[in-house]
DNA sequence: CCTACCGATCGGTAGG
DNA sequence: CCTACCGATCGGTAGG
């Protein structure tokens, strides 16, 4: 008779259910944009009706918001372990790339790349968004910020223009090419001066 | 008693009304996305009701490929012109992302950044969008066989990278720090190799 | 350019 | 998890 929390980390069988309708949003959302992607489009992949979805989820917005922080909270802690083992703030920087493209590029799990549309999301779910975002791109910040850079380079310009690099990478990458290491290698290579 | 042609580039008063509208849906489009602006918000703006919209457009998805093309045809022919100043590759290219980032970051006007929402476009207007876009970056690559790259540099990651920063610098640009052609400059400066 | 409306689709819910 | 439904909103149209 006990009604287990949806939002709770459970391992019993309902959980293992939500998990996977929560890899079939992530994988919709990122694919066809949040307004793109309704209810009944995430139930049919799931084979449950639309309605059926909100005994696991408490709503779209809320379903949004977690899958996108469940991705950032991923990526952080993947670019951290990366990180940690190089000294060199230029090997650091190529970890970190490494780390965020291997995810950002990733065809299938629950990270996905949904950094980018912030504009056709309600305003109250922007807001949760980009305050996740910008924690998140702390770590760039103190990675730019070990770089013996040229003196006439903005660091914040530089730092932006890395990001939305890394963040649009999915838009043209093409899984037959480089592998995503040999682009973070690229980017790295045309990113170094001193 | 001659009705005329809203897709035709006549001049009389029902004409500078469509443009009118044309630039309002621009700024729509842009700032909330292809399916976040809906045509009651256009008429809205427009001080029309949205079904009154329809004596100047053929439809949603029309007005949007318009618009689209118009956008990358005054790049284009911006682009052209700035390119055809320099001899240099390096300035070749520092002219022509100056052109590109003025229009991107221009905060009216009918040309627009909207090169990015793809994926919440329907499948037949995606498609007219993406065959004009491919023709668009024919310049840029272009200017990148131009460049003398050291030899490691693969030139279409390079263009991809380069590309995707223009388009999306309007993500983060803040119109009270760097001037777009600031901006294109610092752009240049990390992209330049030799 | 408005009134008045169409069919379709949306997020979400009640009750079982 | 389904049936059956809610109110809201969408793109678009007929007729004036």
């Amino acid at each position: 008779m006990k009604k287990h929390d949806p939002a709770s980390g459970s391992n019993d069988e309902g959980s293992g259910r939500r998990r996977q309708i929560l890899e079939i949003a992530a994988q919709l959302f990122a694919k066809k944009g949040y307004r793109g992607t309704s209810m009944r489009d995430i139930g049919e992949q799931a084979g449950v009706l639309g309605g059926s979805l909100y005994h696991h989820i408490k709503s779209k917005d809320a379903l949004f918001v977690e899958l996108h922080n469940a991705a950032l909270d991923a990526a952080e802690s993947s670019i951290a372990q990366a990180v940690r083992a190089q000294d060199d703030p230029w090997a650091r920087l190529a970890a970190a790339c490494a780390a965020l493209l291997e995810i950002q590029l990733a065809p299938d799990s629950l990270t996905m790349p949904m950094m980018n549309d912030f504009r056709e999301v309600p305003d109250a779910v922007r807001q949760q968004l980009i305050a996740r975002r910008d924690r998140f791109e702390e770590v760039f910040r103190s990675l730019v910020a070990g770089l013996p850079l040229p003196s006439h380079i903005d660091r914040s310009v530089y730092r932006n223009l890395l990001l939305s690099q890394l963040n649009s990478a999915s838009n043209w990458y093409c899984a037959g090419r480089l592998a995503p290491d040999e682009i973070a290698a690229q980017i790295v290579s045309i990113f170094r001066h001193e």
